[in-house]
DNA sequence: CCTTGAACCTGCGGGC
DNA sequence: TGCCCGCAGGTTCAAG
């Protein structure tokens, strides 16, 4: 569900409710994630300030005061909602944070892809889910060369390509069909040899990515900002979930297709 | 290495 | 109405 816009979105929300909040008491209410809430994840929590809320890929990082930081991914259908008052657990709603000034965090998963873990700040980056990342799309190392050596020595297409987080971060099913549109990529292209339109991929993955942020992620079945309130990007959509609609480029039809086990939609006359 | 397909799990919508 | 199938913003693992 959560691709870099809506996790930046759930981060910056986080930021201006919880930052600085104590955290005063935990309930984890089921802990088989697709990795355990470690049995100690309370305890260690507890009494802890939260000190700055961080993103790296498609994870949340609240940074507490002392070593540690907790680890958050959403998986497909992870949420987490600040409330004003003491929430009624609801289905799927596995842990509960109280906080001081009133607030309560909730993170609910009903899929259970999701992961939260506690982890030391100063080898976030060396944990194994996220030793193996390629840059951040928002930053400078992910440039024009980068991206086309990236490609270059790839023989599959192009689409499930930019969506290895290996490659670059960030970049899931919606907005690797909405940036090939952009770039004028077809999706099926040889990666290597969308390796020449290197340049105008990473701009569109950049203006993609970008304008979602700005519009509060998209909002296609369950994803909410940390307010509860959805995203509204996906009124922007120019190809995703638009099968056999019309292109707003060329008015031709929008297809759709399956690669790597995952959706595509483009416009063929669009993209070449 | 790179690629693909299956697996993880729950809920929802469509077709019969 | 009810059931079965397929599908869903992700990631990891095995196997080719």
């Amino acid at each position: 569900m959560p691709e870099l816009p809506e996790v930046e979105t759930v981060r910056a929300g986080l930021e201006k409710t919880i930052k600085n909040a104590v955290i005063e008491k935990v309930t984890v209410r089921r802990r088989d994630l697709r990795q355990p809430i470690p049995a100690d994840f309370a305890a260690r929590v507890t009494g802890r300030p939260v000190m700055a809320l961080r993103r790296r890929a498609k994870y949340v990082i609240m940074e507490l005061d002392g070593p540690d930081g907790v680890l958050v991914h959403l998986g497909m259908s992870g949420k987490l909602i600040v409330m004003d008052a003491e929430p009624t657990p609801t289905a799927h709603d596995h842990v509960i944070f109280r906080l001081s000034g009133g607030k309560w965090l909730v993170f609910n998963d009903p899929r259970r892809f999701g992961i939260m873990l506690l982890v030391a700040r100063t080898e976030v980056e060396k944990h194994p889910l996220l030793s193996h990342l390629g840059p951040e799309p928002l930053a400078r190392e992910f440039s024009t060369a980068y991206l086309a050596r990236g490609l270059a020595r790839r023989k599959g297409p192009v689409k499930p390509a930019i969506m290895d987080q290996a490659l670059v971060v960030g970049v899931g099913n919606i907005y690797a069909s909405e940036a090939l549109f952009l770039a004028g990529i077809d999706p099926r292209t040889p990666a290597y040899a969308a390796a020449e339109r290197a340049g105008k991929l990473v701009r569109a993955i950049r203006h993609v990515l970008r304008a979602a942020i700005a519009s509060g992620g998209s909002t296609l079945r369950d994803y909410v900002r940390s307010s509860g309130d959805a995203g509204y990007f996906q009124h922007e959509f120019k190809v995703y979930d638009r099968e056999k609609e019309v292109c707003f480029q060329c008015g031709g039809q929008i297809q759709a297709l399956r690669q790597a086990g995952r959706a595509t939609y483009f416009c063929a006359h669009c993209q070449g």
